[in-house]
DNA sequence: CTTGACCTTGGATACAACTCCAAGGTTTAT
DNA sequence: ATAAACCTTGGAGTTGTATCCAAGGTCAAG
């Protein structure tokens, strides 16, 4: 038996989060104390735990819920019904993933075409880049020839004092 | 010169979004009609497509606000400014990544151990797994004798004919 | 019997980026 | 002159996941 700061240092969560989630039908205490504390059993700690595991793998709480409900009542439901959950779950993150795969690569191309330099960044290539089109980044060395003596400036040379915290 | 719906559709927007991106600093109109009507600029628009450009690499309205201030003021910055901002995105995003791999492969486990089948999910192993620690997930083969009878029942076999949806 | 740590409730706030609405004014086409 | 299509404003709602607050009740120690 908890009272809700125990079960919540316990899992390390929140008082609060514990009240979250019984106002969003997650989680309820098993009962209450004459005064009105919130008294949970070993089963709601279990309970708990499996709404945190469930929320390590990338579930929402709105998922969680469905899970929780074929939990409570699983001879009424299929293996096909649990694994469309994970899968479709899965399906969500992979679209996810791609997503930020994408962003990553075009971060990658900008980063590499800006010398990271203390020149001004009139003619950076990351700018010009988001000026125009973002499919042709190219680099400031030929990108802007507005000053022919300082060809090499821009790019690469620089980069290389600032940049210590690459790991 | 547009009004706020030429605007919109020409770079696909919604009225909304504008009026939006202009409450938030991004992007106002360069003048007003006598009756209050939004007036754009051919340079308006080319603000808004950086605004577009900025967000389809990523970056958050946030973010796309220091890049049009230096944007707007580029003798003032240096491109390592600029490529600071690109790298912290880059970092961010990668971080984001690296959670949303570990949130796949603990789904694929998931998926894997479950045969998907129209059995009872009394014994799935993807519930089983929540129940406890998330790290030992073990197929249905193996995980519960309670019925050595069925003792192939729950795996592999039955997956086949519900999974027809899988590319 | 007071102090401090705990608990209660309802409601506000936060983030991001919109999206929608209502009530009304303007422009354009017929 | 009137209907359709556009525009204005301020403000509320959405999704997800909490976190924080104020005003007050409860409990154990000293």
């Amino acid at each position: 038996m908890y009272r809700i700061g125990e079960l919540a240092q316990l899992c390390e969560v929140k008082t609060d989060t514990l009240r979250f989630y019984e106002k969003h039908g997650l989680l309820s205490p098993s009962s209450r104390t004459d005064s009105g504390y919130r008294i949970y059993t070993e089963n709601d700690a279990e309970r708990l735990r499996f709404i945190l595991r469930a929320k390590a793998v990338g579930f929402t709480l709105a998922e969680i819920t469905e899970l929780l409900s074929i939990e409570l009542d699983k001879s009424n439901w299929a293996c096909a019904d649990v694994k469309g959950l994970v899968d479709d779950k899965l399906a969500n993150v992979e679209a996810k993933i791609a997503e930020l795969n994408h962003f990553q690569l075009s971060l990658q191309r900008l980063s590499q075409a800006c010398c990271g330099g203390p020149e001004s960044a009139e003619h950076c290539s990351i700018l010009e880049a988001l000026e125009s089109s973002t499919d042709n980044i190219r680099c400031e060395n030929h990108s802007h020839t507005h000053d022919d003596v300082q060809f090499t400036k821009n790019c690469q040379n620089k980069a290389v004092s600032k940049n210590s915290k690459e790991k």
